[in-house]
DNA sequence: AATGGGTAGGCAAACGTTTGCTGTTGTGAT
DNA sequence: ATCACAACAGCAAACGTTTGCCTACCCATT
């Protein structure tokens, strides 16, 4: 291993010299072409493991016309749903010998278009999205030459652009007729940045489910898809003469700031108020009490996303028919949501939990 | 914009030709070489722009020999200490022109080795390590390229090795007096998974603090830095027949588990039982009750971290000698700690799990 | 007008691979 | 012995940039 290397400069040049083949055979033995002669090809690869050689993965990429390399533009990292996702893409970028080229546009025009070029610059095999307010400048960019691109959820309706839709209203519903069984009348709602377009998904989603077993859906307030927006929002719900007994969050972060906010004003959960957040994060076990949430798994998200780039790369025809995929939620009940109080929710001597 | 660019293949030379000049002087162009005559210069930066030209960073790579690409290792995404961190690391690549090529190493020494190996495939001009089990062969590797490294908290001492050390003892003494002085006497300590040299630190700040006040530090049971670890831990706890009566975590997730498990038993915290974690992370001030814990700024270390690399890489003097960084920890107070419950903590009819 | 100095821009050689084509060898059939 | 044909290996041309070196020109000086 490594010796006797000090600075030899290791290329494929130096392997064939010590091989007394030619790079050709060099290049096909470390690529498995299967025409050359195995005893040599141990030869070379014994000489490779000795010197410690590894390929120079732009130099091949140069010439193959394949970077090898898959974008992941995620809105914020930080945002708890997202490492779950990164993590799947990575392992499946290992198992396909793939790179992942992670950006976040953290909300910023100016980012997503850097992220666009960045992507570009480096000559990505294919593009996940995962975030929204791309440009049709930009998207462009990226059609233009040819990149495969995966949206999840609502992407422009353009052939040659691959779709994961998520089927929110199943999981929605699950969680509204859950609470309704619980005699609960007052849901509200807490939506997430109404410039997101799955956030606005989840919305109209809670409207249907409501409108379907009869219930108004008007107790509603804009959150940010973060913990203090969920903070902020169960505030403006207190001020209300007819609070909500309910209520369902746009996602998991608003619905453990909710919880926050409730802990603070020492409003039980959930005795007091019921509370179902959407994702299901990991996290989402874990917090006081455990949350009920509605789950979309990050792993399917991820699975469907990778493989749907990963076909599109293999296939030869340009693909120029637009491809759909499904995705779908369902409630997960943990210990967040309790029968409404009735009538007269009177003196309250209870114990909690 | 992409005016016109039907199926022409978009490279330098064709830049050159429509700009009438060589090849020579677009490249000079766009990297604003000042020799190039400013007039000329703008009407190959026009044709840029119409062409929606983007060069070809590997092509670049190639020659110039640097990647502009910095290898970020950690062990898993998913554990919320890190993402704040590639955030940071993803800021300060996009000022400066660099990528992050992020790999995670789920702590399978398997997946150590392939991080690595990608790394040098991938060419990265600097590799910052955080997490370990880094073998020295793997690292032999990096080092024998002349690979920048910078390791967090307990690298190797070797020549050519930038550390980042972090003054646990600081922060975690902080933590011990401020339980001391909150009259406890029975601290325990959740360690994290005893093969990670950060976490050895950390138990070993802590058994420092203890004996400076005289102390003992034998109520010390191994977490995972997970939560479900500092669930099992505190389950642990519960069997002795003297209850600590309060517990520091190794970091904030087993923490959080913590928590969480205390919930479970209805064991009230903090009146019951004080919790310090350990990180900081961006959700400690968003549990109930809100974590009192001990912060590392991952901002900070982020930061240091990549400027660490960035030097590094732009002097040209091979750097031998050893260099350091220092990062420093405090004790931030919220709500999870109180005054001890004096003496006879006699009966309390602990419902049973 | 001849000389010289300075500078903008072109030529072409790298960078480290892959791969189409060509060449060499060995084998079996005639 | 000849031929046809595999089977394998090598030659050299790409891939898209950067950059050392050189040329040509312009202007000033004499």
């Amino acid at each position: 291993m490594l010796a006797n290397s000090w600075s030899v400069r290791m290329d494929i040049r130096e392997i064939a010299r010590r091989a007394k083949v030619s790079t050709a055979t060099v290049s096909r033995a470390i690529n498995h072409v299967p025409t050359v002669d195995p005893q040599l090809a141990k030869r070379v690869w014994k000489i490779i493991d000795e010197l410690g050689y590894f390929p120079n993965t732009q130099a091949r990429a140069l010439v193959s016309g394949r970077s090898r390399i898959f974008g992941l533009i995620v809105s914020e990292i930080t945002n708890p749903f997202f490492p779950e996702i990164v993590q799947t893409f990575e392992n499946l970028a290992v198992e396909n010998n793939y790179e992942i080229l992670l950006t976040s546009t953290v909300h910023d025009p100016k980012r997503m278009e850097s992220s666009v070029r960045r992507m570009i610059e480096r000559r990505v095999d294919g593009v996940a999205i995962l975030t929204f307010g791309m440009e049709d400048t930009l998207l462009n960019h990226l059609r233009f030459r040819k990149v495969p691109i995966v949206f999840v959820d609502v992407g422009p309706n353009a052939p040659g652009i691959i779709n994961i839709r998520i089927n929110y209203l199943i999981g929605i519903r699950q969680a509204v007729q859950h609470l309704a069984a619980l005699r609960h009348k007052n849901i509200a709602f807490i939506t997430g940045p109404t410039n997101l377009k799955s956030a606005i998904s989840r919305r109209s989603a809670f409207q249907t489910a409501m409108s379907e077993i009869g219930l108004p859906s008007d107790l509603m307030v804009e959150g940010n898809h973060r913990m203090d927006g969920g903070m902020r929002a169960l505030m403006e719900f207190n001020k209300l003469r007819a609070r909500p007994t309910a209520v369902l969050c746009s996602n998991d972060m608003t619905a453990i700031g909710v919880l926050r906010e409730a802990y603070d004003q020492d409003i039980k959960i959930p005795d007091e108020l019921s509370v179902i957040g959407f994702d299901d994060i990991r996290l989402a076990e874990f917090t006081i009490p455990p949350l009920t949430t509605v789950q979309m798994s990050q792993m399917e998200l991820a699975k469907t996303a990778f493989h749907a780039l990963l076909s599109e790369v293999q296939r030869e025809s340009p693909s120029t028919e637009r491809i759909e995929y499904d995705l779908n939620t369902s409630l997960v009940l943990r210990r967040s949501t309790a029968l409404a109080r009735t009538g007269n929710q009177a003196a309250k001597p209870r114990k909690a939990m």
